[in-house]
DNA sequence: GGGTACATGTAATCAGTTACATGATTTA
DNA sequence: TAAATCATGTAACTGATTACATGTACCC
């Protein structure tokens, strides 16, 4: 049935993701929608929707259109072999772990080379950081959103929320380590 | 004192920091190192420390000397120039939100693409995945570990115990939905 | 009618990844 | 001594980010 499976990245399907879901959409569109959907957790610079979703077309998974009007601007629609392309993404298992990149927790790992004050200056950052995020995620309207981009957002809240418990907790202990020293005696292990 | 600043990324300052904490080392050692601290949660193929280190060198932040011997290994040690650009870094805030990117949370976000059953599936491979993990790092050996790097472990862990949870309930709930509908009664949205 | 914010796009660069290649050391 | 594994490195490519440039709408 002539796949034309060109290796896709993750944003490839986003771009694929939102067409299939939403329909057709100009380049700006699909900006507006993928902020205001996955955006929360996956960052996707405008400039790369312009190279992205030129390559999906070339590859017969969109469709490409010009307006008519002044600007012509391109309206991108998803094509039955791109539908197909998520529809099997969605059912095949994802293995790779989430990856999260902190730059306070890396900082955090090299608070040996600063003093125990910039330690506590940036447990006192990252957690007024947390707690202003975890602000805003509760903040979101509820009423228009679609049921399963509020579950990652959910999922994003309890990220938030440990966080915030974690770098609250650094502030306290006077000494940092004291936040696994708590931890570990009551610790049992049940994630068997 | 002329400072050399062209822009480092955090990449760079792993680096830095690995040399600065540890001493010289090849750019094997670097990789170990690397592998054994912040390389759980910042990933960092050895590639990329070829290229980047010698940039490093080329700026005056590391100095680079050959082995002597057969093979004439490239070893690494942090000039003072490179101590203070750590330093630096280490003192100034961090605004920008830590970023998770994670490919179960994007295919549930088009959960409404496929079926509940793919959803389902999704939830139950996912929570098996945080499952692995979590045991993973709680396996880790407690004794000759930095202190600052078992805090980033510990966050780590809370991590990982968030996702499992959110993943559970996932399960359970026969309508995806309810994880948020459970959630919601007690929470008021109090984002006026 | 000029400023400001939003909309639309290109180009250059940089970081990250994959793939490959080869040398050294251990082990069966 | 052959196989396997660990160590070391290069090259090519793809994806992500930055910077810029300009157009259009609205608002004062």
């Amino acid at each position: 049935m002539s796949a034309p499976d060109a290796r896709l990245g993750p944003s490839d399907y986003v771009i694929l993701g939102i067409l299939a879901a939403a329909g057709p959409m100009t380049t700006y569109g699909l900006k507006r929608a993928i902020a205001s959907s996955v955006g929360y957790f996956w960052p996707f610079p405008h400039a790369q929707l312009y190279a992205e979703s030129a390559r999906l077309a070339a590859l017969g998974l969109l469709s490409e259109t010009q307006e008519g009007g002044g600007r012509r601007r391109r309206v991108y629609s998803i094509t039955p072999g791109g539908r197909a392309a998520v529809g099997s993404w969605l059912e095949t298992p994802t293995p790779e772990p989430a990856q999260f990149r902190d730059l306070g927790l890396l900082k955090l790992a090299f608070g040996s080379l600063a003093g125990p004050e910039a330690v506590a200056a940036l447990a006192r950052d990252q957690a007024a950081a947390h707690a202003e995020r975890l602000a805003a995620y509760e903040a979101y309207p509820g009423y228009p959103m679609e049921p399963h981009v509020r579950l990652t957002l959910e999922l994003g809240l309890r990220y938030e929320r440990a966080a915030l418990g974690f770098w609250q907790e650094a502030i306290l202990s006077a000494d940092i380590r004291d936040v696994v020293v708590r931890e570990s005696p009551g610790r049992d292990t049940r994630a068997g």
